[in-house]
DNA sequence: TGCAGTGTTGGCTAATTTGCCAACAAACAT
DNA sequence: ATGTTTGTTGGCAAATTAGCCAACACTGCA
């Protein structure tokens, strides 16, 4: 992997490496959902989630569809799961070596 | 998943949206390095590369060993591949529908 | 038509990140 | 002891990112 080819994927996951567009993709494994609801889950400005929607789109996470008034967004990574079970291992290797050193 | 949750596990995702970062993890992938190896990999101050494992240590996807002067590189993440493959399937179909766009 | 609702875009500030240089600490050699 | 090599830390400037507000475009309804 040269220097160009990890850029590219360092900007994929640089996509998925905020809470805020962690928990949108979360919210949209299992379901499409509207602009509006995704909104609603976060009590930030609504031009502060459509940004990140943005960036997940332009990354090729999710993908959108305008129907009438509203935007429907959808998941386009078909590996989430995998992906959030993978750092999730991560992250309890590193509660089990803290609990370790508190020993 | 809440939002503290989505902020513990954005930070290690962070720890590999960074293109040095993730080549190094690539490097270390198959075999222990220590740092002047690593270091020679790329054309940065060698602070630079020190900063980026820091980063990488502190994530918990990597690990140090000082033996003598100088400081041996383990990778952590047992997942790695699995990761790199997922994010590779996203840029695989994001250049499947920019083909697609073409015609 | 005009008005209300829905989502995006522009612009701004604050915070974070990146990379370099210089200085430092630790191990080793002379 | 002195100097050299090896890697980390502090501090700085430039670049990027995040969030808010205001303004806009588009749809649907009266």
């Amino acid at each position: 992997m040269n220097y160009e080819q990890a850029q590219i994927r360092a900007d994929i996951i640089k996509a998925l490496a905020h809470p805020v567009r962690l928990m949108i993709v979360q919210e949209l494994k299992d379901k499409d959902m509207n602009f509006a609801d995704i909104n609603q889950v976060f009590e930030y400005d609504k031009s502060t989630i459509s940004k990140h929607l943005t960036v997940l789109k332009n990354a090729g996470i999710v993908s959108s569809k305008k129907i009438g008034a509203d935007v429907i967004y959808h998941i386009e990574m078909c590996c989430v799961n995998k992906f959030i079970d993978c750092i999730d291992s991560v992250l309890k290797q590193n509660i089990e070596k803290q609990q370790s050193c508190l020993m």
